[in-house]
DNA sequence: GACCATAATGATACTCCGTCTCGGAGATTA
DNA sequence: TAATCTCCGAGACGGAGTATCATTATGGTC
């Protein structure tokens, strides 16, 4: 049941652009061996409705028929596959939020939350040799940058 | 009680490096109008003999005769007060380590878990501009690099 | 469609980390 | 000495995430 992807579909009214985004995640997922469920459906759909990074208790609140272990894992296993990214907050505070794909960071605004891929900017080179300077062989790092958005810039 | 600072001391035996940083410390605090107790200097001290980034639970481990809630309390003071820096495991676990003051990144070795400080790197300018291309105005970012020291490098 | 192995679910208990609360003990000042 | 204030410690509390485990749903096979 739920929505199957209707794949010619002549002139009927289209889904929601989210829709595809879930069956894509979904097609994703099945490839690698996971099971395509209603509440997995429902998590992947939610997570593709926030317009900003979100926590996983919003989450569950925003999914109150879906178990909260079930939420978590779904989002763990969307973390995993490499659907969604978590950013950092400057207070500790994980979100998430779906990913284009690909190792980036972000650019979060301290004021509405917003968050933008961080673009033009080749710090790898950078740390990876200023770690070599110090003995050590980079292996990866963690990057947040907060600020403020355009629309919250102010004076 | 507790150690005092001999100012002069002639030829005594000297004091461990270390009592000589928490006095320092201390004596910071008490510039910032913090008193100067036991059970805090206990803190400090402890602080001050780690060798590598350790988590708020070692160090309450490490003080079993200081509640748990005052080595909360200092940790927080003394990272409020630029004397301790917070570090961030890949695994998102919070370690601490002394402070050599000003802003800075750390390299950590995710095998013996060493910490350098990550020296001739700017990425600073590099992030602000990046922002700026997205319209953002940066104001503030946590990186952590994550590696392997020279010592825990293998082939 | 029926059957089955097993992946996935969800209620709930639990752990971990850190903060709050609050009565009491010292310091500091008047 | 009395009043005030910082600090302390025991323990309660809260949020976030994980583990447990009986039950259910899924997808492949016949
Ligand atoms: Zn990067
Ligand atoms: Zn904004
Ligand atoms: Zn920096
Ligand atoms: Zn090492």
């Amino acid at each position: 049941m739920v929505v199957t992807t209707p794949k010619h579909s002549g002139h009927e009214h289209p889904r929601p652009r989210s829709a595809a985004v879930v069956d894509d995640i979904v097609a994703q997922l099945c490839d690698l061996g996971y099971r395509d469920t209603e509440p997995r459906r429902l998590v992947i759909s939610a997570v593709a409705a926030q317009s900003r990074p979100f926590t996983a208790e919003e989450l569950c609140s925003a999914l109150p028929c879906v178990g909260r272990a079930t939420v978590y894992r779904g989002l763990r296993l969307l973390v995993e596959t490499d659907q969604v990214c978590r950013v950092l907050l400057e207070d500790r505070e994980l979100r998430y939020q779906l990913s284009h794909q690909g190792h980036h960071h972000h650019l979060l605004c301290a004021v509405c939350g917003a968050s933008a891929d961080l673009e033009g900017c080749d710090v790898e080179e950078m740390l990876r040799d200023a770690a070599a300077t110090a003995g050590f062989k980079m292996s990866g790092h963690w990057l947040e940058v907060y600020g403020r958005c355009g629309e919250c810039a102010e004076d």
